[in-house]
DNA sequence: ATGAAAGCGCTAACAC
DNA sequence: GTGTTAGCGCTTTCAT
């Protein structure tokens, strides 16, 4: 690893004069013959800046943590691109780590952050994280923007239009006949599953209001809601829980693209025919959604465009400007019907 | 964040007398009131070692890059938990890279080694990457291991039996009575894949040997093999392929759990059930695995070990020893039997 | 037992 | 135009 020092020895000039060379400053009156004979010793050596030189310069190391609960979780691998385009095109690195190193309590972070190592974080809070943990790493002047997520209180954060998502399902199985519809959410303390059921709510009463008069209580029009999780395990659950019923719906809104895969699955061992007589739609897709079986009908997000929004909002308060919470809708959520969803059997 | 300035002025000492006792100096010879007054001032400052300082100090990072062609896909899950694990136990953090960002030729990668950002670097190479593109990033003293891949004339690979892998699975669909066996395979250029291969022909070759009188060419004894690749897309073309042949086989081993969901997806098109006319054995386990219709039986391999032995190996290098290529075997490749494999139909 | 000082690689203010 | 110098936070001789 040449040094600045080298490079200067071989170039015969001083280690100022290339360090105002390789560095383009632009205000850097240098003639032209030192400043070729300096980038070609720089190339000569292969010369490459000493990132722990600079960070301890700077107090600044220019990487960024990217913490999701699940990294093979294929759902994240859109908003991951994302950060690692938006954190590239602003000369930062992306350090990528496991929630689950995370815990508890933020210990792994304060680390990441005391000790200098990355300059701000981009965290996705998973499920199962107590809001009170989280309080703890949302203190103070933390750079920490929440994505995905929200947290009491804390100003910062970039979601996607979850309730839009929630509609937008929901209409494409009112649009196909279905009048028994129930909606395969997330756990209840997941601001995602909050808005997916509002917009589920919202296309369900639309519906209601616009065909017949509206009725006295709108509640009652609402279909049934599962507040499970999003894994293929909490999806199986829901999916039986909701088959007991006197009623069962004829099709669901799975609200997770991994749970959806799970009802597919539990459907198959419950002997009910997709999209025949169970007609299924996920939000968020991925290449899994087109190697299931019936295809699965999705609902896709704008992750790639979170990860990027999410960037420039972590960057914009680090550079000391203080920043609202944003939701993400541009592209907007986009219906890509395959073959899981069907118009209800007539009997 | 706090300085050793800070703490001993706090303290009343001297910046080396607190660097002395907040990095443990067995040799350090302080009083026990220096030392108390000293822990106290930083347990009060939460003082935390700058990662800059250190780094420049050492010319060390304590950080090694681990590099997957994708990170989403959750074969590696396992491998990637066995490093970090690995890593943490020895001090060091994992700098988590996309291999798309490290094209081409690995210069992303010799930045990340030039800057002095990382000490190492533990690579899992894709398989559409060119020998030639390695071996730029493999000369002379680079300190990488590869994990999961080898490369001519490289020293310092460490690999999963996938032999016996191969052969697991095949003796599996032996067992159950299967005679026209397939092998769907990765790409010719894998190691990966030619080990398997190996292990299927050995496994067809031994029940040919002991079941009839050892043929005179052994050739052609052993199943059709295809080689498009580890993707779900790969493993559709190469059934479609397989099936139409004169003789379509009853039963197949493919070589990634991620082909055979393209398998079982296929399968699905083209009316072929599974298990009752074509089994199917996977090798790596997923918790896809579980969620697939039917569930599949899988070999699962010792990921979470190559992980951890891939870290001790590329420590061991950085430590200047010289290592040897070496076979992660234990725990051994396991068959886990689900539903996608049955005895073939009699007719 | 403790402190002063040099130096890791880099940049920027300040000479000349 | 170019060089000299101080200092970012840390460890480690070398004095005392």
């Amino acid at each position: 690893m040449a040094t600045l020092g080298d490079v200067a020895a071989l170039a015969g000039v001083s280690i100022s004069a290339v360090s105002r060379v390789l560095s383009n400053d632009a205000s850097a009156r240098v003639s032209a013959t030192t400043r070729t004979r300096i980038t070609e010793a720089a190339k000569a050596l292969n010369y490459r800046p000493n990132f722990a030189g600079r960070a301890l310069k700077f107090s600044r190391s220019n990487v960024i943590a990217l913490i999701v609960p699940d990294l093979t979780n294929a759902v994240f691998a859109e908003l991951m691109r994302g950060v690692e385009d938006g954190a590239l095109e602003r000369g930062y690195v992306v350090l990528l780590a496991r929630a689950e190193d995370m815990q508890p309590g933020g210990e792994m972070i304060d680390r990441l952050l005391g000790e200098g190592r990355v300059d701000g974080v981009l965290l996705q809070v998973g499920d199962h994280v107590a809001p009170e943990a989280l309080a703890s790493m949302l203190r103070a002047a933390n750079p920490t923007v929440l994505v995905n997520s929200v947290h009491p209180g804390f100003s910062g954060s970039v979601t996607l239009d979850d309730i839009a998502a929630g509609r937008l399902a929901t209409e494409h199985l009112l649009t196909l006949g279905h009048t028994r519809i129930a909606l395969i959410n997330g756990l209840t303390t997941t601001h995602t599953a909050q808005q997916r059921a509002i917009g589920f709510r919202e296309a369900l009463a639309a519906a209601s209001g616009a065909g017949t008069a509206p009725g006295p209580d709108a509640a009652a029009d609402s279909g049934p809601i599962t507040w499970h999780g999003y894994e293929p395990r909490a999806g199986r659950a829901a999916l039986r829980e909701l088959m007991d019923a006197a009623e069962p719906p004829t099709a669901v809104v799975v609200a997770n693209i991994n749970a959806a895969i799970g009802v597919l699955g539990e459907a198959r061992v419950l002997g009910i025919r997709v999209p025949e007589e169970l007609s299924v739609v996920a939000i968020h897709d991925a290449w899994t959604a087109e190697n299931t079986w019936p295809p699965l009908t999705t609902v896709r997000m704008p992750l790639y465009e979170l990860g990027r929004r999410g960037v420039d909002a972590l960057y914009a308060r680090l550079h000391g400007e203080t920043i609202a919470d944003t939701v993400v809708s541009d592209p907007p959520p986009e219906l890509l019907v395959r073959e899981s969803t069907a118009p209800p059997i007539r009997r």
